[in-house]
RNA sequence: GGGCGAAUACCAGAGUGGCCAAAUGGGGCAGACUGUAAAUCUGCUGGUUUAUACCUUCGGUGGUUCGAAUCCAUCUUCGCCCA
């Protein structure tokens, strides 16, 4: 079966990207689609690639791990650094090893839309920030709010402080320390072009309706708290201040913990908060024309290699 | 049967004569996004395609007043108390 799919020698291979909002079903169909092309599956997503949070970011499972090779998924420690930035580095490193292994294909699953730009489009090179220099940002911020980031701005790059999200302090924050470690403005370093990929991209996600969607949500945060989601929230409460861990699922979890939020409250706000990203994610896609959606109500996966097909210019 | 209290937008809940289409929170919707992004942040949420504008709202009805969510009368419903 596999040789209807087989790649003609000019083409470029391709990078077969599941994404769509959390809940939506991409791990199943990604796997099933790397077991037909007999590749990989790289994980795009910012939570998963923790090691001890499997429940609550609903990683896959063993078996699924075994049936297919997974990468970036359970791989960081949870106070290790991490960043898409990174992530396009690293992924751009391993693709072309998959691509050959596999006769020209990969497929990246995952939600974490900004990861899945890096590594389609690229980002744009900028400096590591030193620990000094986040470190006296951090005491600028504390000290003066963001009222002394944006005065810090005014100096060292008006030009974003003019286009920025004037109450956004992470993003503040970040530009200032940026323009600090490069000794140019932060915005001068962005020149938003799109970097050349030597392999093509077809993304899809499973498109379902709003409610159905929310519905999934809410069933799979009932999997989760009888999954052990409670034990293994408590297993990680020590390190809650991390970002890692600053992720919907656990905080709620942590606030019950701390007293604050009564466990009838925590887990039906863990379904909200749940539900309030997969909106988010929606946000996001909406403006992307080039994903492909595809029909739940009909078999995924032929639809996938449909699209994949169709990718190759209508040819199979 | 008697006494008291309450009825406000999707929900909760401020407001007690004009600055009220009505605080705030929740929920909902929409959006931004180039190095920790499941993060962080923004806007809208009675109607009128725009609005410093107009219209319709604060349990019902009828009053008082230049003007009422706010005062009076009455009715309805709910809660508590005495029977």
């Amino acid at each position: 079966m596999l040789r209807e799919m087989e790649l003609r020698a000019d083409s470029k291979p391709l990078l077969i990207v599941v994404t769509g909002p959390t809940g939506s079903g991409k791990t199943d169909l990604s796997i099933q689609l790397a077991c037909r092309l007999g590749c990989d599956v790289i994980s795009a997503d910012s939570r998963q690639i923790y090691r001890g949070i499997p429940v609550g970011t609903a990683a896959p499972t063993p078996e699924q791990l075994a049936a297919v090779r997974h990468h970036f998924v359970g791989t960081l420690e949870l106070d290790d650094y991490f960043s898409a930035s990174r992530f396009e580095e690293e992924v751009l490193a391993l693709l072309p090893g998959l691509f050959s292994r596999s006769g020209g294909y990969a497929v990246m699953c995952g939600g974490s839309m900004m990861y899945i730009d890096a590594v389609v489009n690229g980002m744009d090179e900028l400096p590591t920030v030193s620990d000094h220099v986040r470190r006296t940002t951090a005491e600028l911020y504390e000290r003066e709010g963001i009222e002394g980031v944006r005065a810090m701005l005014r100096n060292l790059d008006p030009e974003y402080l003019a286009k920025a999200d004037p109450a956004n302090h992470k993003r503040l924050i970040h530009a200032v320390e940026i323009s600090i470690e490069a000794g140019v403005p932060y915005s001068s370093l962005l020149t938003g072009a799109r970097k050349e990929r030597s392999f093509r991209v077809v993304k899809m996600m499973i498109d379902y309706s709003r409610d159905e969607l929310f519905d999934r949500i809410n069933r799979r945060v009932d999997a989760m708290v009888s999954a052990g989601l409670e034990d293994e929230a408590r297993r990680v409460y020590p390190l809650r201040h991390l970002n890692s861990l600053n992720t919907v699922g656990y905080k709620e979890m942590f606030a019950y913990f701390d007293g604050v939020m009564p466990y009838e409250v925590a887990v039906p706000r863990i379904a909200k908060n749940t539900r309030v990203y997969a909106k988010k994610q929606l946000t996001w896609l909406r403006r992307d024309s080039s994903v492909v959606c595809l029909d739940p109500s009909r078999p995924l996966l032929d639809q996938a290699l449909q699209a994949i097909a169709e990718s190759h210019g209508g040819r199979l």
